[in-house]
DNA sequence: CGTGTTTGACCAGCGC
DNA sequence: GCGCTGGTCAAACACG
């Protein structure tokens, strides 16, 4: 049964930089994914011996029982759908242990085994196997940790990296992460306060507010340090290296043969290659266009919302109210679709251009609201919340018809957004409301979503630091800011030339489709939370 | 016997 | 409620 041979076992945590972690023997594997069991109950203040905590890798071999150093009973086999390769359970010998595994073979490739580790062994390894599996490994190829929800992290990772680099590339960022991640980065290793139950004291709402505030900016952070190669790691060793050790923690799989899994299929491109990971996940978007679908997920991201019972917290921003307290249902009902343009009363000004597209959930600023393919006057007292506790009075509702193009050899799909519009004075009002109030899986080609447009006058500049202040201080993220203010061109300016519909083939609106879809496909929401 | 596998039955959760 | 699915149980079995 078991094999011996000694082929080298090369590991590579993914992301990790290169030559940190390799040729170690499966059980060295496996003491690593006991490790990050350990650190993420540590984390998350579970208590030992009800630990489920999950940890999937995958390695490439062709033995058929990896010899970790325990013993395994196996209880059950079953074919799981959608994949030829049977799933097949163990539960650890020792008694009172209550581990268990699962392994089967990759659906994608079958030269991999995958294995899920649950819980943790209340034991040392069995010494009776004093087999060869420290001197000799049992594997070859290579063993990948999978973070559950890196698909997610990925999508995120990418609007920053755009956001901050093809746009702004003047900018230092690597030292303002440095500095902030090292003054955030306590959220990774210090428990969720507690929000101080039913009469927290002002004291706990803020701390507690300013906890979710850091842990939310910290995650960014790691994003981009993932998101480029691990840049910052090599920028800073030690606060990367921190940052690192407790994602794996944090992030790292939970389930490999779950449906999460799926985002294994872009860890096939880490190691073609050097070349970033973004690059090669942008790739495969495109590959996997054609089969991605629209599905809940994307309405889930708000239905889940509360409405507006949050004492603190990101979420109190999202929310359209109207006085008529009708649903946003009853919203769409009444929403005509009228072709004629924009209302030409409202003249467009020919100065500068704003338009903002953002992460997929929060903020559309355009600067004139011709741009709009229809617009609907609102004297209804509608109102936009604003996260700073002002309002602003929505103006009216309007539609916009994007059409991007993903790549060549489909069709382009059809974004129409379905807009509030409201007249801001003040800019630095433009980042504290609104959330996509409604997204909705229109079936083939499309997704229809219902944004909120604010007119902004702001600088560019000013924009992109508000923007990062916004992005620090609640859950939502502003990808791209375009103006044409410093000579970069605006999307909507370049729709406007081409004097047609507003059409624009803008890598910034292909990447918001792509990751609605890729969010959409994998069931993760715009911020890269696993659903369900 | 002790130990581990095979395999159909059973069960719980979920979506319809 | 009903069927599908994935996870588990346990009786029978295999093997030293
Ligand atoms: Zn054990």
């Amino acid at each position: 049964m078991r094999k011996k041979c000694n082929d080298k076992l090369s590991f590579d945590v993914l992301g990790f930089p290169d030559g940190l972690c390799d040729d170690v023997s499966p059980s060295t594997a496996v003491k690593i994914a006991g490790d990050i069991v350990r650190m993420r109950r540590d984390n998350s203040n579970q208590d030992k011996m009800n630990d489920d905590t999950k940890v999937g890798f995958r390695i490439q071999t062709t033995l058929e029982v990896l010899d970790d150093g325990y013993r395994w009973r196996k209880y059950g086999k079953k074919n799981i759908k959608c994949t030829p390769n049977p799933r097949n359970y163990y539960r650890c010998s020792t008694i009172g242990c209550k581990v268990k595994k699962r392994v089967e073979r990759d659906r994608d490739d079958s030269s991999y085994m995958l294995a899920t580790y649950i819980g943790q062994h209340n034991h040392e390894v069995p010494s009776t196997t004093a087999s060869s599996s420290s001197t000799c490994p049992t594997a070859t190829g290579v063993v990948q940790f999978i973070p559950a929800n890196w698909a997610g992290l990925v999508a995120e990772g990418y609007h920053q990296r755009v956001f901050r680099q093809r746009k702004y590339p003047h900018r230092n960022i690597s030292s303002a992460v440095c500095f902030s991640s090292m003054s955030v980065v306590y959220v990774l290793t210090t428990p969720m306060l507690e929000d101080g139950g039913e009469n927290p004291t002002v004291e706990q709402v803020r701390r507690r507010a300013k906890w979710d505030s850091d842990d939310y900016v910290c995650r960014g952070l790691i994003l981009n340090g993932m998101s480029d190669s691990l840049f910052y790691v090599y920028q800073n060793i030690e606060t990367s290296k921190e940052l690192w050790d407790t994602l794996k923690a944090k992030y790292m799989a939970e389930d490999v043969s779950s449906k999460k899994f799926l985002a294994s299929n872009f860890t096939n491109y880490k190691k073609t290659d050097s070349r970033p990971v973004l690059e090669q996940y942008n790739e495969l978007l495109k590959i996997l266009g054609s089969h991605l679908r629209i599905e809940e997920s994307l309405r889930v991201q708000d239905s889940d919302k509360p409405k507006g019972n949050n004492v603190f917290g990101p979420s109190v921003v999202n929310r359209v109210e109207h006085n008529n307290s009708s649903t946003y249902n009853d919203n769409k009902g009444k929403q005509k679709h009228h072709d004629t343009k924009a209302d030409p009363n409202k003249k467009p000004k020919d100065d500068d251009v704003a338009w903002w597209v953002d992460s997929g959930a929060t903020v559309h600023v355009c600067k004139d609201r011709c741009w709009f393919k229809t617009y609907e006057s609102l004297n209804d007292g509608s109102i936009l919340d604003m996260g700073n506790e002002s309002t602003a009075l929505a103006h009216g509702r309007s539609c916009v018809d994007l059409r991007a193009s993903t790549s060549s050899n489909k069709g382009p799909r059809i974004v129409s957004l379905r807009i509030l519009f409201a007249a801001l004075n003040e800019h630095d009002k433009v980042f504290d409301n609104v959330d996509m109030t409604k997204a909705e899986n229109e079936g083939k080609t499309g997704v229809d979503v219902t944004k909120v447009v604010a007119e902004s006058n702001s600088d560019v500049d000013d924009v992109y630091d508000e923007s990062a202040q916004y992005m620090a201080s609640s859950h939502h993220k502003v990808t791209s800011v375009e103006s044409n203010k410093g000579g970069s061109k605006s999307l909507y300016e370049r729709s406007k030339e081409s004097h047609d519909e507003y059409l624009y083939n803008y890598e910034a609106c292909d990447i918001t489709i792509d990751q609605m879809a890729f969010c959409g496909a994998w069931n993760i929401n715009l911020r890269g939370q696993i659903g369900k």
